[in-house]
This record gives structure tokens, sequence and C-alpha cells, in this order.
DNA sequence: TGAATAGTGTCTTTCAGACAATATGCC
DNA sequence: GGCATATTGTCTGAAAGACACTATTCA
């Protein structure tokens, strides 16, 4: 590119790889669920794991967290946030591997893992019982699960795992899902309105066997950047 | 190692360099500065940029942060934590150097850059009137800089800025300068000492021309770790 | 009218923020 | 006494949390 910076060769030094994982959490049957892929290499091959994988030496780390997730999962056009870089060299058994977490979150919606061709390779686990996993992702997913916990106190992070139009109660439950604590029903419906964050759509459940329930939708569906 | 898992070679992808760098804030002369350094090579030879440096092989990227900043200024011994990761393919123009951000603290002390070999090549600069500097550090900077003064309200993060015994107008200042506002005084001392945080020390200033403060004392002395 | 869920209001406590007068030590 | 800084309390408004009854639809 600049002929005068080519004299610097930083290929001197012993280079780690470096990977992306991602940490995919749903609402599946009123539980918090993650998404694990079966590795299909060693080390660790069988276990179920993170998915992820090298960053490419064109693509940002962004990039590379949303592809990955694309290829072994079909899952694409969600919510995807950088959580933390782990680094103890002793993570990886073969070699120097860094990984870049990143948090992802879905409604559970028209993607299907069966549409992906390795669908028989992934699966969703409830954050309760996940199973023993590859290199130190249950230490990443611990992590991940409480920075989840965290944001929802004082983000908008809630719209990623509710479809565009949802009822009071059925964003209640969600809190309430991943916080693993109930909640009080007139408190969190005063504190969710005073936000300012919703809007009513006009429209309200129908064929019930009670009161129908207002749908509401969020006002901006970006997630407020905070740290 | 373990013979088995030699059959997969990472080698074969293409590896990023990873460097760390290093945010070190003080507080000295009433303001808020920033540790930076002058490169020694291309590119951005002359340049001002963050301390840091390539992670090696069997060191962590805590220990890369802190080894790199002991290195190149001579500090030690101070807070470190993880700030964010950075991936644009093209934010060094030689080649492809994800780095990892870490903020560093600490009091206006003993140590001396001037102590160090390299002393002429580093300098702490005011917040507010940075240079130009290499790579994308400013950016790096920003982000840091917005997370230590989030920090600061929910954290007990500032015990790294005050020296082991303080009084109440001296921690004032530190946040009233960091955050660049000034904070009324009975509301702060209600704030910070209902947070139950300090110990009086039960000494107090002596000599001055009016009356002596008390002098306080963090209970705890660690950083409570907190996203 | 019974079943099931939706929807709502009050009271108390806590916390943040505005605001000014008194206390202490030295000269 | 004068100067300089330390120390302290009240009021108000906002938000959080505890708590129970009424409203609406369908079968």
């Amino acid at each position: 590119m600049n002929t005068k910076l080519e004299q610097y060769d930083p290929s001197i030094y012993d280079r780690p790889s470096v990977t992306v994982d991602v940490l995919l959490f749903t609402i599946i049957d009123r539980e918090l669920k993650i998404l694990l892929v079966r590795r299909k290499e060693e080390p660790f091959m069988g276990s179920w794991a993170l998915p992820g994988g090298f960053v490419r030496i064109n693509e940002s780390l962004d990039e590379a967290a949303k592809r990955e997730l694309q290829e072994e999962t079909g899952v694409k056009d969600i919510y995807l946030e950088q959580l933390y870089t782990f680094g103890n060299p002793k993570r990886d058994p073969r070699t120097r591997v860094i990984t870049v977490s990143y948090l992802a979150l879905s409604a559970e919606k028209q993607w299907l893992l069966e549409s992906h061709g390795d669908a028989s390779e992934a699966a969703f686990f409830s954050v309760k019982e996940t199973p023993r996993t590859a290199f130190d992702h249950e230490s990443i997913i611990k992590y991940g699960l409480d920075r989840l916990r965290n944001k929802l106190g004082y983000t908008n992070i809630s719209l990623s795992l509710v479809p565009e139009s949802f009822t009071l109660t059925d964003l209640q439950k969600v809190y309430e899902i991943i916080l693993d604590e109930t909640i009080d029903k007139r408190n969190f419906r005063k504190k969710i309105l005073a936000s300012g964050l919703l809007l009513p759509t006009g429209s309200k459940t129908d064929g019930t066997a009670h009161r129908p329930a207002m749908f509401y939708r969020f006002k901006n569906r970006e997630v407020i950047i905070t740290d």
C-alpha cells in the first residue's frame, strides 16, 4: 500500500490465532437457552461448544462473529455485541488461541436450525443445564449470562428477545425468565411504560377465553449502546 | 503435548497479529491525564501512541498489558482492567493487527517516568488536549474515558486514583476532575459516606491555616468488579 | 356466572439534588 | 477578629417496592 511502511515486518513475532465465539441466547418454551454446536474437529471433537471460528485476515471482529454464526447455524440478522476477550495461554490445548466473545440475542423466530445443512450438529440448551463444553466455554457462558442480566436493567436490550409486537405480559415473562425471579406485575408495567420505550399498537389479542391484552412495540428497534 | 491433538494444524490460517494497548489515566496538577509514548518504529514513527505492544505467545492478555506498561514506562503494580478489543482490518496500515485495550489507573505516586531508561519518550497529556495519535488510538482513548466516567458512578474504582489516606475534599476533586463538572459538597459527602466504602482513619490534616480535615481510607482496596 | 388473564392506584421508603449556615484552626 | 476550609441538615421530587382489587372476554 504505502511502500515506506513496508520496511517494518511484524511477522517476526510469533502470532497467536484469533477466534470469535458467539453466545446466542433466546427464549424457548419459557426457558432461556443458549445455542451450542457439536465440534467436528480436534481438540474436543464431539463436544458441545460455542459457535465460532477463526477470524479471517480481511474481516472485522464483528463481521467474523456474524459470519461464523451464519455458517455454523444459519442464523443471521440478529443483535450482536462484543463481550470480552479471553486469552489465557492454556485455554486451547493445541496452541495459543485468543478468542473474542460476542453476545447475540434473538426472538425465537422463523429461522430454524433444521433449515441449515449442519442442523443436526446444533442445539439449544437451557442455561440451567448446559452440558460440558469444549475449552473454557463454560466460563465464557457464565460471563455472558451475567452481562445479559445486568444490561436488562439499564438498557432496552430486551427488544431483541421479543417479536415486533407483544403484550406487556409477554415482555414481563422475558424479564422473569432471564433474571430467574418473579416480578410484581404492577411495578413492572409502571416502570416499563414510564421508560417511554414502548408504544401501544392499538390492536389486541384475539380469541382468548379471557380479557384481551393490548399489543405494544418498541419505539426504536435499535439497542441503546451503553456499558 | 498430546499427540492426538497435533493432527489438526491451525497454522493453515492466516493469522492476525495481536497487541495490547494501555490507557493509563492519572491526575496531575488537577487535570486528568493520559500516558502516551513516542513511537520509535514505523508506522507512525515519531507520533504519540498508547503504550503497548505484541502479545507474546506464552503470556495472558493481562500479563502482556502489565509487561508492556512496565517496559515502556516503568510503571507497575497498578490497577488494570480489560476494556474492549478493536479489530478493524484497516486500523494498522501495515498488516492486520487486533488490539486488546486496557484501562489502568494510578494515583500520582513515587514512580516517575524519569527513573526509566526511555523516559524522554513518555509523557502525560491532559485528556482535554491530547495530541494526534498513531492508529485509531484517539477513538480508543475516547472509549476508555467514557468507561472511566461511567464506572466512577457505580463502582469504587476511584480508590485507584487516591493515596491510601485522603480527605473527602481530595476525593471529591477526583470526581470533579474526571467528570469535568462541579459537585455539591454536601450531597457528595452524604452519598460517599452512605456507600459504606470509607472509614475515617482518626487522624486529621495538620498545619493548615484553617480547620483540619479528617482523613479517610477505603475499607477494601480491591476494585469491585462490575460491568 | 365462572374461569382466566388484563389492567390499574396508593402508600412507604429510598435516593438524588437544590440549597446556606456553623465549626475549627491559624495568623 | 479575620481568613480559609471543614462539616453539617432540610426540603422537595423521582423512582422503587410492597401490596389487592376491578375489568373484560369466552365458554
